[in-house]
DNA sequence: GCGATTAGAGAGCACTGCTCTTGACTTCCA
DNA sequence: TGGAAGTCAAGAGCAGTGCTCTCTAATCGC
């Protein structure tokens, strides 16, 4: 039978599940550094051992929750943006900026394990790149969508990109499809500055100066867009 | 007498010196989380509590590490920026920024350790702050002398920044002073961007798709140079 | 020279990730 | 239905961590 099989197999997965929750929580409040493996079984009323049974080490569990924040964030700037006229790329592209910053400001140690410092001893394991490009996909779409309906109309003032980028424009095309290479050169610009701007905040840059840090981000981030060339 | 007491006080400056040495060493090529007292100590031909009469903790040490990796950076940038003609604004810049990235590469760890997700149970001692400016007062500096000599000239397709960024622009104009609002905001936006960029490189972001970083970059920081309205 | 100060050494505490073995329990198949 | 195969929790143990305490020896100021 198979669904005896299943029966095993389900109490396993619900117990990954587990895991993985009591871990997220304890990220949340400790920080990667301070995620203990025998502090999560504590919780759950195991044995530090038996969580290796599901894990075979704690890189694999923190792959888990990374690849899990990748998705939340994805989700997020997904839904956000989803919500919008299809027409509206500016305001696609301010939701999917507030997204980020409002994902980031609601869970900064998630938020830091993707963007953050890397953790040390630790490589990304390939199934962590998928998960990773659904925000970018995103924002790679918004521009391309303007680009084809011809909404797009980036400001005469900056420099051509040099011909060496056309090899690394041809990669990123592949989440803004038809987009020259000026553009993409320019989509980086706002992409990076985005998640600069975010991570600022988030890791203490702003302290002691800037306040008013909504307000500052919604500015930029409009400042953005007109550098993209999206319309206001 | 003093020269007996500072005998005994020389040994222990050097001493400390030492320690902070062989930690920065263990900084570079294990990163802060794995960097270890007992570690250091040993390499020292100590006993890890000898290293408690230097260091009251790890964190102290850490903090000795961050004030060092703020003066050095800020020197570096100092450095390539008092190189070019007071009068090259847009060479000024364009220094300071590959000064950013040069470092950056040259000491990932310490950079994640300025810059990156912060230390989990570490609170950045008040003497950080000072050292933390010494960059950022380089960029408010050029930013300001442009501004005196009217040789900025911002485009106009930005928005003017919301009334209520006018405090926090008055904090930052400690570092440019006599410049107005509208240009402190492009200032952040432009200043942000080039860690936002730095940091993706550094962190991993750029891996299996952008393969030009260097001329990525040096295209990109033309571009907020343009942002920030300075000359070509 | 003597008392006070400072340095290093060592033991020890509580904690970490991880491995290995043991015994019990489930599932599967003849 | 009973035995083989597979799975699981538990516990002991290893090597490492930050940090505290006590003890001894050297050094310094008077």
């Amino acid at each position: 039978m198979n669904a005896s099989r299943t029966a095993r197999e389900r109490v396993r997965a619900e117990l990954i599940r587990e895991i993985t929750d009591v871990a997220r929580r304890h990220l949340a409040t400790e920080g990667a550094a301070g995620l203990s493996l025998r502090a999560v079984a504590r919780e759950m009323g195991m044995v530090s051992s038996a969580i290796y049974r599901y894990f075979p080490s704690r890189d694999d569990l923190l792959t888990t929750l990374i690849i899990d924040g990748y998705n939340a964030l994805g989700e997020a700037v997904e839904h956000a943006e989803a919500a919008r006229a299809r027409d509206d790329f500016t305001g696609r592209w301010l939701a999917g900026c507030r997204a980020v910053r409002d994902w980031a400001l609601a869970h900064p140690h998630e938020y830091a394990l993707l963007y953050g410092s890397p953790v040390p001893g630790y490589a990304a394991p390939r199934d962590t790149v998928a998960p990773a490009v659904r925000a970018t996909a995103v924002y790679g779409r918004i521009v391309a969508d303007a680009y084809r309906a011809g909404r797009l109309a980036p400001p005469p003032i900056f420099p051509p990109p040099p011909a060496v980028l056309a090899k690394d424009a041809e990669a990123v095309r592949a989440v803004m499809p038809g987009v020259p290479d000026d553009v993409v050169a320019r989509a980086i610009v706002a992409w990076t500055s985005l998640f600069g701007m975010v991570s600022f905040e988030i890791f203490g840059q702003f302290d002691n100066t800037i306040t008013h840090r909504a307000e500052l981000f919604e500015h930029n981030m409009t400042c953005l867009a007109r550098l993209l060339g999206l319309p206001d």
